[in-house]
DNA sequence: CGTTGACTTCGAGTCGACTTGAACTCCTAG
DNA sequence: CTAGGAGTTCAAGTCGACTCGAAGTCAACG
């Protein structure tokens, strides 16, 4: 059956892996952003599965996104109550995936913003004419 | 000379315009994000410059795009100070632009993760095999 | 003249997500 | 045997950027 030989990886390893300090997987832990539980080792050290410490990954995209600790809360505990609720996960992806294309695009919006003023101080830096950016108008801004 | 009819705004109207609330607008200006002085009426209250709405409007763009309040200041501090410093605010603003062109990389990046997930979700849901999304991998994470 | 509603100042409170610290245990290498 | 380094728990502190509330002023309208 699925008596697989599993990986067990230290708290250590897997800050190592996803670039998240030991401090904040078990805070991620304490908050619950873990479906199933963390095992220990005879010395009450935690030991992640390969799954989990996946997860602990996808956990540093999903907050670098934006998705709140809240929201992350409520998936996994949709997953942690197993199959039937497909559906609700699927809404919470795929809200969040539309909130991220939109934070995308704002974002795009600013950079065009702060480019055009790039590109205004590259012409006059480079006419040699910077000084008068100031004058009577809002182009220095 | 420069002589200009202004046409000058009131904290509500530049408030509508920008969209950022007035009692941000106070903080703003108390913060030091304005080069020059708002003006006054004669019962003390704000009057803005087009020049200085539009401003706003700029800052609402590098606010949301993270620019951190101190570092406006900094900029704004420059401008202040008059012609001479052009190459600093450039090389404010561009640093800035950069940091905003990584943002949207990295925002793209947990995007396409997400979208993973979302599209896992999608096709399981639509082959009816969603209750199998939990079987024994991390694939519903 | 009274009341609305936008404005003023000042200071304190909120929020989310860590981050830090103290005090402790345990395993391993020298 | 002891020193180092990684791990543990729990509580408290930090940070940036607002956000809110109180208490008061002012102009215009009916």
């Amino acid at each position: 059956m699925t008596t697989e030989t599993e990986t067990l990886l230290s708290i250590g390893e897997v800050s190592e892996r996803t670039g998240l300090p030991t401090h904040t997987l078990r805070f991620y832990e304490q908050e619950g952003l873990f479906a199933g539980p963390i095992r220990r080792n005879a010395a009450g050290r935690r030991l992640y599965t390969e799954e989990q410490a996946h997860w602990a990954r996808v956990c540093t995209k999903l907050r670098s996104s934006g998705m709140p600790l809240p929201e992350i809360h409520r998936y996994v505990d949709l997953v942690r109550q197993g199959p039937g609720n497909e559906e609700e996960r699927f809404a919470i992806l795929r809200e969040h995936e539309q909130k991220v294309a939109r934070q995308v695009a704002d974002l795009q919006e600013a950079l065009a913003v702060i480019h055009t003023k790039v590109e205004i101080y590259e012409e006059a830096l480079a006419a040699g004419t910077a000084g008068e950016l100031w004058r009577d108008g809002p182009i220095c801004d």
